[in-house]
DNA sequence: GATTTTTATAGACGATCGGTCTAATATTTT
DNA sequence: AAAATATTAGACCGATCGTCTATAAAAATC
């Protein structure tokens, strides 16, 4: 919970310390990612966001075009800092490639649950919103969805080197689905608040691959 | 595309032949289920799905208490709906059981395709908003899941008892797994407008089962 | 068959909220 | 000190939700 700051903001032109970095719009981003992954874009309403940090609408409109331009940075923003996280995890040579799904796939189940469920991915969330959402969004979380699966494929052609899976395994393919699937247990965990849809589908994937 | 009805409707106490059936009510229904699978609950007003078929809004609030009430109205409607398909489909004892599973699915693939990609499931978009819906549509999507699992489980069992799956396949927990799995495949087809995604997990779910 | 009651349509209305835009303010730059 | 820039502040407009009253037409009642 980071609720209401009562902060007094200061107006005006800042002090010239900080190169390009901006505190608030840092903060919007935030306060967006934590509602947007809960409750969708549709739903949000942008004085939600705002309330949440304190910040008030000129400053939105200040930093971002419109709530799509918004959208569309939380979109990247989380694109990166999922690619950084599967980065480290399943590239992770200090374990077994399996190992390293199951650890990433934990880590996950645990993310959730420290939220007690609520809140699910956002590409999952504005992909199943797109028949609402501005077109452009489409391209972009199709793209996403791609950067996920080519990290997957490489730990699964490691573990397919290594002889822990099947020779004839198709790495794209299996890695296509495992997001596929993925999204539909964080769907349901959601929907269900606990952790069952994403275990049971851990053990399931895992398995289905020896 | 069942748009804008200019039809004039007659006022009034109808004629007493239909007993309890509302030809406008169901006419909501409709709308509102070809709507809210497209965009969802959240992102669709009230307005929208009157327009669509020409029923001034005293109509709306005749008929349903407020947009919850029609809401889940919605979701019972649906879940009867596919309650009914399955039980043809999965319960067609003129088939062996695993190729009624697939006939299912590439049922739903050609019904997807029909709207091209751009209609989802009822509930799992809903269960995607479970963060901004009334709570108790939770209850309601969690059981709709349920139903659909035990109808597939039967079917399962009986593929079981035919030897075409191994014996020692946990019929309940695979049922569950494959509607997880399944609304994932869903969202990533309507992402992709394409009927890719239900297409691999048809053939993955089916050959996880061998 | 005239009156009352019931069922349904019609759409105006107010409150609220989302998104945009202009004004105000405080720093930097010149 | 003046001009330019970066940021905050919040007024404003339009849309949406749900209510409420009026109207209409059929059925029920007597």
């Amino acid at each position: 919970m980071s609720s209401a700051t009562p902060l007094k903001r200061r107006r005006g032109r800042p002090p010239k310390d900080q190169a390009g970095f901006s505190q608030t719009k840092a903060e919007l981003i935030r306060s967006g990612m934590e509602v947007l992954t809960e409750k969708g874009y549709s739903a949000t309403g942008i004085d939600e966001i705002l309330r949440r940090v304190g910040v008030p609408k000129g400053s939105f409109y200040h930093y971002f075009k419109n709530k799509d331009a918004f959208g569309s940075e939380l979109i990247s923003n989380y694109a990166k800092f999922f690619e950084h996280k599967l980065d480290r995890s399943l590239g992770n040579r200090s374990l077994p490639p399996l190992k390293r799904l199951s650890a990433f796939m934990q880590d996950a189940i645990d993310g959730m649950a420290r939220h007690q469920f609520k809140r699910g991915c956002l590409v999952g969330n504005l992909g199943q919103e797109m028949g609402a959402l501005p077109e452009s969004f489409r391209r972009q979380l199709i793209e996403v969805f791609e950067t996920w699966q080519q990290r997957l494929e490489a730990c699964l052609e490691e573990a397919k080197a290594a002889g822990d899976i099947s020779s004839d395994t198709d790495c794209k393919q299996s890695a296509y689905l495992f997001w596929t699937g993925w999204e539909g247990a964080v769907l349901r965990a959601k929907l269900e608040r606990t952790p069952n849809a994403l275990q049971s589908y851990a053990d399931f994937f895992i398995n289905s691959l020896k």
